[in-house]
DNA sequence: TAGATTGTTAATCGATTAACAATC
DNA sequence: TAGATTGTTAATCGATTAACAATC
């Protein structure tokens, strides 16, 4: 067991692991090799066996990986299995799916707050979350210590966030505008998530 | 000029130039040199030379680049200064946002067409596109030529629709589902994106 | 011509793959 | 014990950074 830093490409394929063994479990399997694994991925059991060494040997020689076991250690290594508080900024129709469509337990987090700066939708509700105005967010971020904020407002918006979020201590953002972000001074972690450059590169590859 | 082959590295990152080189346009400047743009966008000016020069000499020597003409450049690169025709499947809320909130024909796609499986929703009006039955979709392809595939459906959908794309002769897919459609074989790009997975590293972070 | 900045080669760094000894 | 498969080291591959000659 050594305990190497793990590399970002590593964390990115954590969620795809822990998913495909999920798979693999609800089929009545107990245990995968890595090699197993790897063809189901398409991916080379040599990576797979390096990706989990990072962590600690969760392996036994001779006989692969106990599914369940393996899908609890990536739940712990993601930090999955415990939840943190989020809320979101931006109750127009992005925000309305992310908050709806996508599982924040599951992910390790709970949505706890969604905010706006129009009149005409606080008060409403959206994913059984009545949305309050931004200039409640402050008090409400003291009130709840959420550590993430998920950011589905209009590019044009960003800028003066800005500083609130800094003030709100998140710990994370997901960006969902086309601005380009950077809170690395704040010592705050941003993800960016520009659907606009996915379909671009999309266009390139066709 | 070498025509090297670039890299999926280099791909990903040119959406951020073009993005921000446009910013740039809008400030009025005709004119940047591979370190302002890399000051910028938090990258080195010597990656940015080397991306750059994947595709041939876009700037000069002692002046920098264009900014007009590299924003051309990567247009054409991308292939976004040209359209090619994509319909979406599943219009639930997810499918509702992406076709409503992107704007693909910055992207270098129109969409034509909308369809889903459920009777309640064919018939009515998304992104200005009526609701067609996904039985509808196979002669739709054969009359319009659609070469992508926008998939926001259900994770379940996914195995069913399979033969179906195929069948239609799409060159492109972007999966929005948490399943893992591979059509290498058929000579079929797919891009997924799986929000969750961007959640769960998000937590991983914090 | 002198200054600036590219294009490009070489060096470094990181990530993936291959190989095999350790061991269940 | 024999077979299987991991853990881990070494080799390869690819991407990023550094350096500098070419040249506008």
């Amino acid at each position: 067991m050594k305990p190497k830093t793990p590399s970002p490409s590593v964390i990115k394929r954590l969620p795809r692991y822990h998913r495909t063994l999920y798979s693999f479990k609800k089929k009545g399997l107990d245990r995968i090799s890595s090699s197993e694994l790897a063809q189901t991925m398409g991916l080379t059991a040599s990576q797979i066996r390096q990706d989990l060494n990072c962590f600690g040997g969760f392996g036994q020689q001779g006989y692969g990986y106990n599914i369940d076991s393996l899908i609890d250690e990536i739940s712990r290594i993601l930090k999955i299995d415990t939840t943190q508080k989020a809320v979101l900024i931006g109750a127009g129709y992005l925000g309305h799916t992310i908050s709806n469509y996508l599982d924040f337990n599951q992910c390790g987090f709970e949505l706890v707050g969604i905010f706006d700066n129009s009149n005409s939708v606080v008060g409403s509700t959206m994913a059984d979350i009545t949305i309050k105005h931004i200039d409640e967010l402050l008090d409400f971020c003291k009130e709840h210590n959420p550590t993430m904020v998920v950011l589905t407002v209009p590019t044009a918006a960003l800028k003066q966030l800005k500083p609130l979020i800094i003030e709100c201590n998140f710990k994370g953002v997901w960006d969902f505008t086309l601005g380009d972000l950077n809170l690395d001074n704040e010592g705050i972690f941003v993800k960016n998530t520009r659907l606009s450059d996915s379909l671009k590169t999309i266009r390139y590859y066709i």
